[in-house]
DNA sequence: GACAATCCTGACGATTTCGTCAAGTTTTAT
DNA sequence: ATAAAACTTGACGAAATCGTCAGGATTGTC
């Protein structure tokens, strides 16, 4: 029985057991999200990605039992950061300091990693098919508590009186869009490339138009 | 020589002249732009496309010459909606009237025909590959239009000075958000499928946030 | 240095997919 | 009615892709 699964071990101590196998696994992810975010996940062969990654295809094999696997695995690490970022937003805080940091960290994220961004909205766009029933409960739990918090800051006058979940996905849809959609982006800001700057901007702007 | 190519006669005269090639081309793309917004390109094989339209597989190949092909007619197709409704951006209008109809109507054409919209999506996601010179640059041409007639607004002190340019990168980016990321939306307010009146609310809440 | 565990890999089979073709049928024009 | 044009279709070939497998090479451990 020399094939062994690739996920058994995944979660076992995490010390430096396996320092091979997690070199390898990391370059695999590293090249698929790239792939996977340009040319989705029926558009990307194992070939490529074995390519890639310099190893021949049967070691990817070796590593994922299928090329779902490997989505999947992207799936959940993006979905950790997401909602890692709306931590910022706690009653506690001062409002425009809680949102302007997330705001701020939501674009610069997405600016460093851009495939990683994209190929999370390719798998939202496509109804989020491959999000488990459990990541779809957490990310209405999450939401629901920002929205809370905006409703505190807007009870005690500290806000203006907007619908909380509306606002939510206004800051969301335009943080991503800068990152996901350059195209549309680049071309209306006439430049051939976004650059650091054209996102600090961003930034700028949408914290203007939301602070009122 | 009976293989006749699907393209020649598409923009001669128009009449109704070929009724059935017209009958027959419309149902196969309008099956085609569903598998693509939910497969993507490569997702999507010719086989389904047949099948759904009610045709064998070789018909649809007669009437467009291959996959590339059927996906190019409904990017030149979306492309010029997008486009069109941006005409409503004119500097002699009232600016909280221009706006109103555009925003309102960009909502409102997603929401009709959201497989559309988020098939226009997943090409710009995957950096527009499918778009040709000429679309890019008819883009940035009705783009800066609608950036002049805000900048005109502004010099006449009727509107806030924002910066024109990401002014509508945000109004796209919400717009689209509602129609494109349904999951995300629908979890956020708690309901299992987004109806005409969050459409409605949506289109509020941004026109407030705009307006300042 | 021996033994096990982990890692590597070329070759292979099964299936799917694109796109073609040649021979039919139906529609249209005269 | 007849001929040409437009349309339809089952069967087919070539290529690509997923995932497997059996056995060889490395690494780690006692």
């Amino acid at each position: 029985m020399a094939r062994q699964s690739g996920d058994e071990r995944r979660k076992s101590g995490g010390d430096n057991e396996g320092r091979i196998r997690a070199r390898n696994e990391r370059k695999i992810l590293e090249v698929s999200v790239r792939l996977f975010s340009t040319k989705g996940f029926d558009g990307t062969t194992i070939s490529e990605i074995a390519e890639g990654s310099g190893l021949p295809k049967a070691n990817v094999y070796y590593y994922f039992q299928t090329k779902a696997a490997i989505y999947e695995r992207l799936i959940a690490k993006v979905f950790d950061d997401w909602d890692a970022a709306l931590r910022h937003i706690r009653p506690e805080r001062d409002p425009r300091e809680a949102l302007g940091d997330y705001v701020r960290e939501k674009l610069e994220s997405s600016r460093r990693n851009a495939a990683q961004s994209r190929f999370f909205a390719g798998e939202l766009l496509r109804g989020g098919k491959f999000l488990t029933r459990g990541q779809r409960q957490h990310m209405r739990e999450v939401t629901r508590e920002a929205c809370e918090a905006v409703e505190h800051w807007i009870s005690e006058g500290r806000f203006p009186a907007v619908d909380p979940r509306h606002f939510f996905i206004m800051i969301w849809a335009t943080t991503q869009f800068y990152a996901d959609f350059a195209p549309v982006v680049a071309a209306t800001l006439e430049v051939s490339r976004l650059r650091k700057a054209d996102f600090d901007d961003a930034a700028e702007q949408i914290l203007k138009a939301i602070n009122f």
